[in-house]
DNA sequence: ATGTCAGCACGCTGCTGA
């Protein structure tokens, strides 16, 4: 199974670069971030043409994820037990819970498509909302974990945390003064991997971004972050084969500011090309 | 140069969010 994580930035205003990249990249289940648009806008002909179910969830033009698959998708997922929502400075659990995170279930691997909040400035309302939804994630990982220690769990997506000094590239990224890179973010990624979650591609791909800025010509003196990944329990992590980061998808016309992450997992989806029948 | 994008309100421009 070929699993992808991608942070498309509107998939209407670029959905055929999208949908190409999975078709020519065998992509079997690729999960999408910031598809800023409602169900109705999505568009789901293009995905269903090439082959794609989608599940999704888009409540109005910020936010909004989704995974396409191969193969059909089971239990799908709105949102995390515990996820705390936000709404003009009212954070909470009492607070709407924006479109931030979706999962569902595909050949066996339980598969989340997340975007964790910006944070914004390290003194924003939406810095300490930022924190909270990693505090949330992390126990519901750790619950999750603690029913099905052998599940293979994958949280995939774009974190807006970048863990080590080598994620980042973007000089007006400074601890102490920006989001992305303050020790309690990092902190909270760390929790996330104590929690029983492995950084699935940083072994396979030490070094590269994701993510470029738009602005100040940051992709042509690559001056990007590493900030979306694919983290995996460990039944997932152990079933890992192969990795990318597709750096040629930050070029080229309309790009997304994100690229596509890639793993290939020895588990089987359905397909019948790559494990042998034993009788 | 706060230097680019995306989507929305409506709208031919300015706002919000990243």
């Amino acid at each position: 199974m070929r699993l992808a994580t991608w942070n498309v930035n509107s998939i209407r205003a670029r959905v055929d670069r999208i949908v190409g990249f999975a078709v020519n990249e065998d992509v079997d289940v690729l999960a999408m971030q910031e598809i800023k648009c409602k169900p109705e806008q999505f568009p789901l002909e293009q995905f269903e043409a090439a082959g794609y179910h989608v599940e999704l969830h888009g409540l109005n033009q910020w936010n909004g994820v989704a995974i396409a698959s191969r193969e059909p998708l089971e239990d799908v997922q709105i949102g995390f037990p515990g996820m705390p929502g936000f709404l003009k400075g009212h954070e909470g659990p009492d607070a709407p819970r924006e479109a931030r995170a979706i999962a569902a279930t595909v050949g066996g691997v339980r598969v989340w498509s997340l975007y964790v909040p910006n944070g914004r400035s390290l003194d924003d309302p939406h810095y300490v909302y930022k924190l909270h939804w990693l505090q949330a994630l992390e126990q519901y990982t750790r619950d999750t974990l603690a029913a099905d220690p052998d599940l293979p769990l994958a949280l995939t997506g774009d974190f807006n945390i970048c863990p080590t000094p080598e994620d980042v590239g973007d000089p007006t990224l400074v601890e102490g003064v920006t989001t992305h890179v303050s020790p309690p973010e990092r902190a909270a990624f760390q929790a996330l991997l104590d929690a029983g979650l492995a950084d699935t591609v940083r072994p396979l791909v030490p070094t590269g971004f994701t993510y470029w800025d738009y602005k100040q010509l940051r992709f042509p003196r690559n001056e990007g972050l590493r900030i979306d990944f694919i983290l995996g329990s460990r039944a997932f992590a152990d079933a890992v084969t192969a990795a990318a980061i597709h750096r040629d998808q930050r070029k080229g016309e309309a790009p997304s500011d994100h690229v596509p992450v890639v793993v290939d997992l020895d588990i089987d989806a359905g397909d019948d090309d790559d494990r042998p029948m034993i009788f």
